[in-house]
RNA sequence: GGGCGCUUAGCUCAGUUGGCUAGAGCACCUCCCUUACAAGGAGGGGGUCACAGGUUCGAGUCCUGUAGCGCCCA
């Protein structure tokens, strides 16, 4: 039974189908299912921070066409979705949308209720922020995350994403808390998670330590000062250049190359600071560049990580005068002792780096301890990626966990788990393979920062009142999750909390890598629904950006690694970027972000996904309306190719013997074919090219098929011949549409439901099996080309003379090979329909190449 | 400085073991309101496949080098 609109749209597709997806739950997971059935896919959780980007629906339209070809393809689908709001970008927001600072020493405020003047910039900017504890900071975060949630998710439905919407996570929530808790005192019983103090790079406007992953280098101005070294033997002055004088008072030593000739002599004697007057070692490192400034340097606390190397291998002492706000400590290290040493340190004390760098240099060149002026140059500087100040460094005690950086085995290890995934663009491995390579520290996890999940420990204090860092009070795994700061470790009570014999909670967070590491685990169950886990673990697909590979890719498989002694997936698809019109990487701190809302409304979700299915898989794709226009009309063609074939075709059964036309013959052989082609490309993970084969097939079919076969199918060469073109346009049609449904899932489901009562979503993948047992295995598909070729010259005769195409063709002369006339011959009665012609004569022609001479009716 | 990727029509891109005359869409030009579709259709012009060598009967495709662009890392 075949129902056909008089006049069918695309408009609307969206709601009406989203609502019967879920009233039917096609997408629910059945996970009865055993682990060969089941496909599980890893979504990476976005992070929620309110405005929604193009990208997203980019890469995440990839994935969904991956999933509804496993899906048809008979496998069980796990697609659960998550989000990943902790951390810094949900912080900034609730910062300026409220207008609210979190001072974690206020205590919690019971009665806070969220400024009424939210999102008022104006306003707040009158006002000022207010300081809130971090718990009502936290319940900020909340509200301000549930709602940019569900603003995802109501996108998500729009694109079509068959995500089962009952399996939603959020990385914050008290589910991934306890789980990123529990791994953590996993990775702690077995030595894996460690504590220490140690340099670490250190944000100044956020207050909080930077991992390796986080950092980019940014060429920034700055300028060489040469300031004179005093030797203490007879050496005389030491010419130094450095960046930073202000960190003259934390010199330790100076550094030269091994095998620099200039500073020889210098080498096991000392020197002393100007102005300060300390006493510091000349030391030999590889290091040390020879063609930098003078060629011997300044090694300080800490001025760069080079200095951090310099102080670990050469073993030099820790004078630190930069605290974390970024300014000059109150006091001096100690070895300063001068009077005008004193008195410096006191003129740069409280000053911030910039101010302090500028008080020193006067005081050098008063001193005259300074040579020429400052000579301005460009260096790289490590910032944090989300920062604006250059990063300082600063001792301070961290939480790590163990990623190879400092651990031969571990690091090849890791590298190797790399060859358990298969990478989609394969090259792609390299990129993992030498971020690893290029480790030099383990993951610093710790964040001084207030919305993540809280690193679950206490430590003791002694009597002294001083904290035990080593002695750990550990919660009970059934006691997760915990927040030290507010929950009391069992065998105390809250009067013991910062009191000497009692105990200190850890105020530090989990960065969110440390959590949002652990997808696979959270969506899988780990530890909390075995049977599920045993199910879908390791996951079969981990889609991601392919810029994140150093950051979420790598760390979840060192979790899978130390947790489960297996990489995470089976399957890594990595996607490209997208580039503005100016091929410029579309990113909110560029402000080129086109959001994808109005796109979705504008062009439909079909054709939206349409332009992103055919960005290449890791292949950056230029944001592209035209592309999505095109999609548009692809989406209508198919209604209006569709209406018109089940319309025809509305009494036919899908029953190939009743298809005894050669071309209808070697039209479903071909059909066969691109079944073959994008079966294999899906298997491959290349939806691209299975969108872009079905896509060339499906306007052939329309522009030629479909106009050769018209006059048949309307019964010019009597019923049986008819309704071999009707079963032919159905099973034509009845497939293509399952090839587009991965892609089109909107406009495929309108027209599967004329005449199917099942969703097409929930359909079979076809097979070339289904279609070839029924055909001649002789048919030559080059009957296809002959005709569409030959169609296609009598058009051009027309449209060349500038007539109509219904215009008579009196005359057609076909001169070609005998194997091309044989062809003609069997598609005659078509080809004399569709060119409307009056006399078609076949002329073999073995020699030259094959020609079509039109003769046509005189102008009436 | 190291690694990876890219360079094909004005634009965006296909081109998978090397194989007939290098393709598609957009844009441009011409024609056609034809009973699936004017939010359409039919046709046309347009390319030294970045450059230079090499392998081969044959190279957009494989190798070497050069240049430019991009990304990641230092």
């Amino acid at each position: 039974m075949t129902r056909v609109p008089d006049r069918p749209t695309i408009e609307g597709l969206e709601s009406k189908w989203n609502e019967i997806w879920e009233q039917d739950g096609i997408y629910e997971f059945d996970r009865t299912k055993s682990r060969e059935e089941i496909f599980s896919i890893d979504t990476p959780p976005p992070t929620v921070s309110g405005s929604l980007h193009v990208g997203h629906v980019f890469s995440y339209t990839h994935t969904d066409t991956i999933a509804r070809y496993q899906r048809m393809s008979g496998a069980e689908v796990f697609y659960p979705m998550g989000w990943d709001d902790n951390g810094l970008p949900t912080e900034r927001r609730v910062q300026n949308f409220f207008g609210v600072r979190c001072d974690p020493t206020l205590p919690y405020d019971p009665d806070f209720k969220a400024p009424e003047d939210a999102g008022d910039e104006k306003g707040i900017k009158k006002r000022g922020d207010i300081n809130v504890s971090r718990r009502n900071f936290v319940d900020l975060c909340h509200i301000l995350t549930a709602a940019d949630e569900q603003a995802f998710e109501d996108l998500w439905r729009q694109l079509g994403l068959s995500v089962d919407w009952s399996m939603t996570y959020a990385t914050i929530d008290e589910r991934c808390q306890r789980i990123a808790q529990k791994a953590f005192l996993r990775n702690l019983e077995r030595g894996e998670a460690y504590q220490t103090e140690a340099p670490s790079l250190w944000d100044v406007t956020f207050r909080t330590a930077v991992a390796q992953a986080e950092l980019e280098d940014r060429e920034q101005p700055s300028a060489y000062h040469q300031l004179k070294f005093h030797s203490s033997t007879d050496h005389g002055e030491v010419i130094i250049d450095t960046t930073r004088p202000e960190l003259l008072p934390a010199c330790v030593a100076l550094v030269t190359h091994p095998n620099d000739v200039r500073y020889q002599s210098l080498l096991g004697t000392t020197v002393t600071t100007p102005i300060f007057d300390v006493e510091v070692p000349v030391l030999s490192h590889e290091l040390a560049d020879p063609d930098k400034g003078t060629g011997i340097a300044m090694v300080c606390t800490f001025g760069d990580t080079t200095d951090v190397t310099w102080w670990r291998e050469l073993d030099l002492p820790v004078r630190a005068i930069i605290d974390r706000s970024g300014r000059i400590t109150s006091s001096p290290p100690d070895v300063i002792s001068s009077p005008r040493g004193l008195e410096a340190f006191k003129m740069m004390s409280g000053k911030t780096i910039f101010s302090a760098k500028k008080e020193i240099v006067q005081l050098l060149q008063d001193a005259g301890e300074m040579v020429g002026e400052p000579r301005p140059i460009n260096h790289a500087v490590k910032f944090f990626e989300k920062g604006d100040r250059p990063l300082e460094i600063v001792t301070s005690r961290q939480w790590y966990i163990r990623n190879g950086g400092r651990d031969a085995d571990l690091n090849e290890a890791l590298i190797a788990r790399g060859n358990e995934m298969t990478w989609h663009p394969p090259y792609m491995q390299g990129r993992y393979s030498n971020w690893i390579e290029g480790l030099n520290g383990d993951w610093l996890i710790s964040r001084q920062r207030f919305f993540g999940v809280p690193i679950p420990l206490w430590y003791k204090i002694d009597e002294h009142g001083e904290v035990l860092w080593d002695a750990r009070i550990v919660p009970a795994e059934n006691e997760l999750p915990v927040d030290p700061a507010s929950h009391v470790p069992s065998g105390f009570d809250e009067t013991q909390r910062n009191e000497p014999g009692g105990f200190a909670g850890e105020v530090d967070i989990m960065d969110t890598w440390a959590t949002s590491s652990l997808t696979p685990q959270i969506a899988c169950g780990w530890e909390e629904d075995e049977d599920l886990f045993s199910r879908t673990y390791p996951m079969d697909m981990r889609p991601q950006g392919h810029d994140i590979i150093r950051t979420w890719l790598f760390s979840t498989a060192v979790r899978s690694h130390l947790e489960e002694d297996r990489a995470p997936w089976h399957h890594c698809a990595l996607s490209g970027w997208i580039l503005d019109p100016d091929r410029k990487k579309m990113s909110k701190s560029k402000g080129n972000v086109v959001t994808p809302k109005g796109l979705l409304d504008q062009y439909g979700s079909d054709a939206v996904r349409y332009w992103a299915a055919n960005g290449r898989p890791g292949t950056d794709t230029a944001f592209d309306e035209g592309q999505m226009k095109i999609g548009r009309r692809l989406a209508i063609k198919i209604l209006n190719a569709s209406k018109f074939s089940l319309t025809l075709a509305s009494n036919s059964e899908a029953n190939l013997s009743s298809v005894s036309n050669p071309l209808d013959q070697a039209l479903l052989t071909k059909l066969s074919d691109l079944i073959e082609t994008t079966t294999l490309a899906f298997d491959e993970f290349d939806y691209a090219r299975a969108l872009e084969r079905t896509e060339q097939f499906f306007w052939g079919f329309t522009d030629d098929y479909v106009e050769l076969v018209k006059a048949r199918a309307y019964g010019s060469q009597g019923a049986q011949e008819a309704e071999s073109a009707h079963v032919t346009l159905k099973i034509t049609l009845e497939t293509l549409l399952r090839l587009f449904a991965p892609f089109l899932p909107f406009v495929t489901a309108e027209v599967w439901s004329w005449s199917h009562q099942d969703s097409i979503h929930a359909a079979p993948w076809p097979t070339p099996a289904d279609l070839s047992k029924g055909l001649t295995k002789e048919i030559d598909i080059r009957i296809l080309d002959a005709a569409s070729e030959t169609l296609s010259e009598i058009r051009r005769a027309k449209t060349e003379a500038k007539r109509s195409l219904k215009v008579k063709a009196a005359k057609v002369v076909v001169s070609a090979s005998k194997e091309r006339i044989e062809h003609v011959t069997l598609i005659r009665g078509d080809l004399v329909e569709a060119g409307n012609i009056d006399a078609l004569e076949l002329v073999e022609h073995e020699e030259a190449s094959p020609s079509v001479e039109v003769t046509l009716a005189d102008e009436e």
